[in-house]
DNA sequence: ACTTTACCTCAAGTTATGTTGAGGTTTTAT
DNA sequence: ATAAAACCTCAACATAACTTGAGGTAAAGT
């Protein structure tokens, strides 16, 4: 069947992730849909690729507060675009580097400090990196702010 | 005074964590203490290294279960010495390095795949990355496992 | 027609990593 | 000696990101 629309089953199947998963994301406003005559939702095609998404995002440890807020400056009337994802892209590549970055940083001091007697101190580098992300919101588990 | 032993308040102090946490650290298995004649915790000199290794580690994005089973590494009898720690970073840094390698290859393949089709297909690189690194336990948010 | 599968809602549970607060004891400072 | 600061335990709350289950409806297969 030429499906324009799916239910949310088949998006669930189709990207991996559980129906509830989904009620979740629709709840969050990460996703839309609207219901038939059984109640039931139906959704746009396009809503694979939010989802698909959704989850790259997350593995690069965006949270979906996160998530939402990139969602949000996406166009709201039409269905977003090469050109819309792609400026997605570019904002996430960039907090990726400085992610990576920091990981670098942190894998070099490592080995100098775990074993000498500075991690305990004021001064470590690993202890107190002299360069903190800007995390917007409630950051990634995998950063801290400025303590 | 040439304190041989500290009290919880001068370790929150001296590590920058608040005492909720070495109780609830202590209560994971992952510091250790004994009681003074009022009930009251007291610690080794060492906790403050331990301590700190357990902050540099989470922010390597590794879980409170993975920091102890690394601890659970460390000898039992005597005070780890600066090789003990030598090993554990060991470890973590190739475990970092696996992490950045990942987030670079998610980086790169970011552009190429937002915008295009693949995305939400078996193929894209980005939503089934080849290789998936291994885990031990309930892995960081940053990662998953095989899906 | 009837059964099975899919779906619905809403509340509660789960894991990780702590924090907050109540009610009570110890230490320390004055 | 007394008041303040630090500590104790234990239970409950907080957040993220979902999952599970109960009780009931809709759609699909035969």
């Amino acid at each position: 069947m030429a499906d324009r629309e799916l239910s949310v089953g088949e998006v669930a199947r189709r990207c991996g992730v559980n129906v509830s998963a989904l009620h979740f994301y629709e709840q969050k406003g990460l996703i839309r849909s609207w219901r038939n005559q059984g109640n039931q939702r139906r959704y746009k095609l396009d809503v694979l690729r939010r989802v698909s998404v959704i989850k790259a995002a997350q593995k690069m440890g965006i949270s979906l507060q996160g998530i939402k807020g990139a969602f949000d400056s996406l166009p709201d009337a039409r269905t977003p675009d090469k050109d819309d994802w792609a400026a997605l892209s570019l904002a996430w590549q960039s907090e990726l580097n400085e992610r990576i970055n920091y990981l670098e940083r942190l894998r070099d001091s490592l080995d100098a400090c775990i074993g000498c007697g500075c991690l305990s101190m004021k001064s470590c580098p690993i202890y107190n990196p002299d360069d903190e992300l800007a995390a917007q919101g409630p950051g990634p588990v995998i950063l801290d702010r400025k303590a």
